[in-house]
DNA sequence: CGGGTCTTTGATTAGGTTCAATAAGAGTGG
DNA sequence: CCACTCTTATTGAACCTAATCAAAGACCCG
């Protein structure tokens, strides 16, 4: 299972060749320059973060002083639809999500893929290939990205330098074990529209974090995609975002999302009837018409409905 | 949210008081001896144990040559029923689990209590806390236990002095998020009987690990906590364990737990209709009942259904 | 413009929850 | 030891939420 090469056909091929990667091994802990840069590629934006750097991003203070300029992270970026990793390949990086949007997903016992996550800026991605030294999951870029690149060889060599990186290192993958854990609870427990809202309510916050607007944005994502994460068809979805439009709690045109009443967001559980009225009427109306009792009225019903 | 300190009533009060703790901080590195013991507490069994034991109970190969005896870890015992630590509490300690059976909650917002997993020999606890520096998630004993400490400051100490222990912690923290992203995926796309299905394996496969059968053993938990654990009612898990009975792949009887189909059990996704079959020909009457094409049976029918 | 994917909305159905009643243990105290 | 209670488990019936099936509209991109 662990094994698996992905043969599945997807839209966009990783375009970093795997030699990049080769050179990992075998070189000093501590080094500066850890791989040469293959030469024209993503000269773009900035190519290299510094601890400070990272741990902002991570939003992580780090106890002690830091080994400030010393260490240096390798930047990469993805296009949109490009895959970081996939299941089953040989685990070596760790990437911090600089910028852009991604998807994590798990390929069930039958081909369907179960999105597991949405990393986004200052989220670390790869840590589930550590224990078993083969990637469990599967990475893709949803937008264009901005990678941080932390080899892990490297990250535990310097952390016998570097103490404070394993520190860090804990803390990281503790928040990550606490937000699935919260999604457990979540996918346990709550009905699909609480989901939606909770979903939403967490995008709102995210994005306000990195200093985006949390009362507008938008959806990076598919229906599909949402239903996936939060084990809802794409209908539901739709249908709880149209609900939640209907009553004004936020205001939905196509993935552009805006949030009127999050602190209603935060406390719901289940939709008041008065948005499932409509449904509620017409499922009266057709109980109705299967009851006739006898009379006009009732076939006219009948009529105005099944027609 | 997090710093709720669990006002609930519970049946047991942690017997430990947190005087045990208090001597944590401020002694050195490496220390062989971390905690007095309290007088005349726990004698019974094994008070210690050094890092093989450890590394083995939690099947992590430790590269490199180990720290030998040097180290040494508490144990510590826990009645039925007792909480290891609850919700909100200072995090401190990390626990592996020698012997016995554990749940791990959370409280969600109105008091509900959702099962995270059962932990069981071999399994680290408290992970959650390293991040916010309190416990995310709430302990519970399900059986008498036989935990081992493992004081987080002591460990990040000690890891400095044998950068082996790190390697270790990240293997097992990779390990729990990758076995809950496994869960996320279950509870995000498969049928109540294929949860049930799985639960049983995995408890099996658990089980068969520590030496005992996997054909045949005794549930710790009720019905209620694995409907939360998987995201269903307690009536849904018990009907879906008859259901298993009735058709052969399982034998229930109360906690007692036969593996009759194992390979059944891996490739279920639905139930045939074969059992539920009883349910269907119930439904068909109604159906015909309700639908007689004119009659004083109608009449009837309404009354019953109306009042 | 046309073909694709994505989204919305409707109608129907099925799986699981809820409510309710009964039964079986386990523990307690007389 | 038995009656009493409390928790746990089983089973039935009705209801309801969300899935499924289906069709049409919106958007995007070549």
């Amino acid at each position: 299972m662990l094994t698996t090469q992905t043969p599945e056909i997807r839209p966009f091929k990783v375009t970093i060749p795997s030699s990049f990667y080769a050179e990992a091994a075998g070189s000093a802990p501590g080094a500066t320059v850890w791989y040469p840069l293959e030469a024209g590629r993503q000269r773009q934006g900035r190519l290299w973060s510094n601890l400070k750097e990272v741990c902002d991003l991570l939003q992580i203070s780090l106890a002690g002083p830091m080994a400030a300029d010393e260490l240096l992270f390798q930047h990469v970026r993805f296009k949109t639809g490009q895959r970081i990793h996939t299941i089953g390949q040989p685990f070596d990086t760790l990437y911090i999500v600089k910028s852009g949007f991604l998807k994590t997903i798990l390929i069930d016992d039958f081909g369907g893929e179960q999105v597991l996550s949405f990393p986004m800026q200052g989220d670390l991605l790869g840590v589930d290939g550590i224990h078993t030294k083969h990637y469990s999951s599967e990475a893709v870029a949803l937008s264009d990205c901005d990678l941080i690149l932390l080899p892990f060889n490297k990250l535990t060599a310097l952390g016998r330098v570097h103490p404070e990186l394993d520190s860090l290192m804990y803390g990281v993958m503790s928040r990550e074990l606490a937000r699935e854990q919260a999604m457990i609870g979540m996918l346990g427990a709550l009905s699909a529209e609480a989901r939606v809202a909770r979903f939403l309510l967490s995008l709102a916050e995210r994005f306000a974090h990195m200093g985006y607007s949390s009362k507008l944005f938008n959806l990076r994502m598919t229906r599909h995609e949402i239903g996936s994460y939060l084990g809802l068809t794409l209908e539901t979805v739709s249908r709880t975002l149209s609900a939640f439009n209907e009553i004004g709690l936020i205001s939905v045109d196509q993935r552009t999302i805006g949030i009127n009443d999050p602190a209603a967001l935060k406390t719901l559980r289940r939709l008041p009837p008065s948005c499932s009225r409509a449904k509620q009427l017409a499922a009266a109306k057709l109980k109705a018409a299967r009851e006739p009792a006898g009379g006009d009225l009732d076939s006219e019903i009948k009529l105005s409905v099944l027609i």
